[in-house]
DNA sequence: GATCAAGTGATACATCCTATCATATTGACG
DNA sequence: CGTCAATATGATAGGATGTATCACTTGATC
């Protein structure tokens, strides 16, 4: 039996409350930035959110996510083409998994994941700092997303 | 138990076999590139081919490596600091462990991995098309790496 | 409101990789 | 061998993504 957990994902309050905590100021920028990252749940490139926000610097925008993903709410996740998407995620491990058809990526916690390389770590004499693991998937339920 | 198995690496033999397969020549900027890969089982950067074969262009190396990535005998790894390792392996599904410390990759195949993959599948709705795991450890056996 | 560290945007630059194109090489054929 | 067309090459420019610099602006505090 695999128990797959969701996890819920920052809001505008709680992200402001992550620079504040940084001690960094609430900046016009930085709040649209965020209000932003609030819409995309299903991930964005920085490329994006220039677009979105062309009367932000594209400095700006990334010093922004960087700040964020050094406050660990945004990870950055390899897809398979070799390009990558960031993403707002929940603070602490996780994995995702990311529909090759529709771009939509979910967070997942799979606790067998967490068993598993405690089982590999038992078999190897290198000790496991980190892991990563993405599922790539067809999600079946997306909209014909030909635009 | 988990049981891990170690893959063959490709030699310089069977690389230009792949070459031939895909129609290719047998140039000496190829025949070269091919001679350092045979020995880099470490893994590589494209930097680093440049910079062991002046001599070769950096299209070249950059094409070269792009040719056997699409045969799929060269993966490409991201590693944790955002940067990747070009890294000669076996064709087929596999997985990856680099030591954070000293750089070292190794090849594994983790039964157990495919065993999880399979039961997670039965549990939610997507259907997983592909995965990617990576161990970051820390080898405990690598020299003092400071040069 | 004045102050000043923190933040900003324009710009240049760094890195890694791809596209272009005139030239050179390969290997098949005679 | 020598010829020749297709293939491959290298120099160079350019794209994508991100970082560094620095003069200027803004926000929180007094």
């Amino acid at each position: 039996m695999v128990s797959i957990i969701m996890v819920f994902k920052p809001t505008y309050q709680s992200l402001m409350a992550v620079l504040e905590e940084q001690g960094c100021r609430a900046t016009a920028p930085r709040k649209a930035i965020v209000g932003l990252l609030d819409q995309k749940q299903g991930g964005f490139t920085a490329e994006e959110l220039c677009d979105d926000l062309p009367w932000v610097g594209r400095a700006t925008v990334y010093r922004t996510i960087k700040l964020f993903l050094e406050a660990g709410v945004i990870c950055k996740l390899p897809l398979l083409e070799g390009a990558h998407l960031y993403l707002l995620c929940s603070v602490g491990h996780h994995h995702h998994s990311v529909c090759v058809e529709c771009g939509v990526v979910e967070e997942l916690r799979v606790a067998a994941v967490e068993r598993l390389i405690s089982a590999v770590s038992a078999d190897i004499r290198e000790e496991i700092v980190e892991h990563r693991l993405e599922l790539y998937v067809n999600c079946g339920a997306c909209p014909a997303t030909e635009d």
